[in-house]
DNA sequence: CTATGGCACGGATT
DNA sequence: AATCCGTGCCATAG
């Protein structure tokens, strides 16, 4: 297997001393970003580290390790559907701005008080902003509400900095194609529109969906594809097709999907959201082939404890022997914690992968119940490791979409989308009440309540305010 | 009277 | 030990 090849074997990575315990626990929490920052720190600081000699694949340009062929050109001996192809890639080339979000504005006194969002946005687009505009940047970011709208008008601040109103707008539409893209609008409806056309740079998208968000917002929510159809002058097939494209792709509220939420970052490790830490995406993007899974372990396999410095250790000035046995021994723990960090997210990864393929492959209603319990079970590790393992961890699925690790582990996830899809196919409103009972007739046992409670998760309307659905079509 | 949402409790999960 | 989640009870709206 191509990580046996790549790691040492497992017998050399145990845990030997309870430092190194310690290490690798508060290694295995970093995500790839985090992991990133605090091997850079550390290689300025110990003169015992250093970095090999960087290969990179030619082809996609990923760096290799030792002398090991890229093990995503180069094409896998045997090819098993079901055995994903795992391998680590030691990419440090992240998306992180490296200027100090406190510095930024500091001196205006208008260090964004919500958490995250807004620093994390003023971040992207304060390079293209000269300082007077950041500041009416800021004011609009401190503005958000916790769905990412804004919470006041482009007027308002217009006033307020006593600036015009197309400058504020200008602005405002620099931070709405920020990601999340759509943060600031003051409306769901805007933000969808302003998601629609970045989206339409790129992809195809139906036509007239601007349409249906600009004017049929609305009964679009309410499911009346009958109504919406005779608006827009389309057949309720085409307004289905679209409404199933809106509920895919865009999203209402743009802070809402962003999970920065899940994972709390402090001020002086502000966390970065669009990097995965691990990458899956589908051998020659064929949908019947092996999953690849990319995991992504900045600087293994390149860092590595300076030969030259050990030995030097014997010569070493004798008031600096200590100092230098200890950057020796820090070294020599960190280099080993990474490695154990790596085999311990490629086991993790290969068993859910390898379980949850269909969920990766097909979305929502795949998604098999799971506890992290379970799988510490089968890797027969303590529940605690996969814990800080999975929390605060992102992976990107071969759909682009970016989801937080412990998706894998929602309970609830299975039973949502069923309850979607039977409300999506419904003749007439159905109550929660024979939802429940529906559900049963599947298997699935949950009480009325809960019904009612993934259904407003899900943002659907409680039955009243439903609409009768359009007869099925006869083909 | 029925359907739904708020509050809160207990058990499971982390 | 702390947190999350499903559920029951009750008030309220239709």
């Amino acid at each position: 297997m191509l990580q046996v090849q790549i790691l040492r074997p497992a017998t050399t990575l145990r845990p030997l001393t309870t430092a190194h315990l310690a290490q690798t626990m508060s290694l295995l929490e970093l995500t790839a970003v985090e992991l990133n920052q605090k091997i850079e720190t550390e290689l300025s600081q110990n003169p015992a580290l250093e970095l090999r000699e960087e290969r990179r694949c030619p082809t996609c340009h990923r760096p290799l390790i030792g002398s090991q062929p890229c093990p995503r050109c180069s094409t896998p001996k045997s090819l098993s559907m079901e055995e994903p192809i795992i391998f680590v890639s030691p990419r440090q080339d992240f998306y992180v701005s490296r200027r100090s979000s406190a510095e930024e504005f500091s001196g205006e006194n208008l260090t964004p008080a919500k958490e995250e969002l807004p620093t994390f946005v003023l971040r992207q687009i304060a390079p293209d902003l000269d300082p007077d505009d950041r500041r009416l940047a800021a004011h609009l970011l401190t503005n958000l509400d916790e769905d990412g709208l804004l919470d006041t008008t482009p007027l308002e601040v217009a006033r307020y900095h006593h600036v015009s109103l197309g400058k504020v707008e200008k602005i405002l539409n620099i931070i709405q194609r920020a990601d999340p893209v759509g943060v600031g609008s003051s409306s769901p409806r805007e933000a969808l529109l302003v998601q629609l056309e970045l989206l339409a740079e790129n992809f195809p998208v139906p036509p007239l969906a601007d349409e249906a968000i600009k004017s049929g917002l609305e009964l679009l929510s309410r499911h009346q594809y009958t109504e919406l159809g005779r608006l827009l002058g389309i057949s309720s097939r085409k307004v289905r097709e679209i409404a199933r494209f809106i509920s895919d792709n865009l999203n209402p509220y743009p802070g809402r999907a962003y999970w920065g939420d899940i994972r709390q970052g402090t001020a002086e490790s502000p966390r970065v959201y669009n990097n995965p830490d691990v990458i899956i995406s589908l051998l020659q993007g064929n949908a019947n082939a092996p999953l690849v899974v990319e995991i992504v372990s900045p600087f293994l396999g390149l860092l590595q404890v300076n030969p030259l410095f050990r030995q030097a250790l014997g010569q070493a000035p004798a008031d600096k022997v200590e100092q230098w046995k200890s950057d020796l021994e820090r070294a020599d723990l960190l280099v080993k914690c990474i490695q154990q960090r790596a085999n311990t997210m490629v086991r993790l990864m290969r068993r859910i992968t390898k379980l949850q393929r269909e969920f990766i492959l097909h979305g929502d209603c795949y998604l098999r119940p799971y506890t992290r319990a379970k799988l510490a079970e089968e890797l027969d590790v303590h529940e605690s490791t996969i814990s800080r393992a999975v929390s605060s961890k992102a992976a990107q699925l071969p759909n682009g979409h970016i989801i937080p690790l412990s998706k894998f582990f929602d309970r609830s996830l299975h039973i949502r989308s069923v309850i979607k899809e039977i409300i999506d196919n419904e003749k007439k409103p159905l109550s929660d009440n024979e939802i429940v009972s529906l559900l049963n007739e599947q298997g699935f046992h949950v009480a009325r309540r809960t019904v009612a409670k993934y259904r407003s998760m899900e943002g659907i309307l409680p039955s009243h305010l439903r609409q009768v659905k359009e007869s099925p079509k006869p083909a």
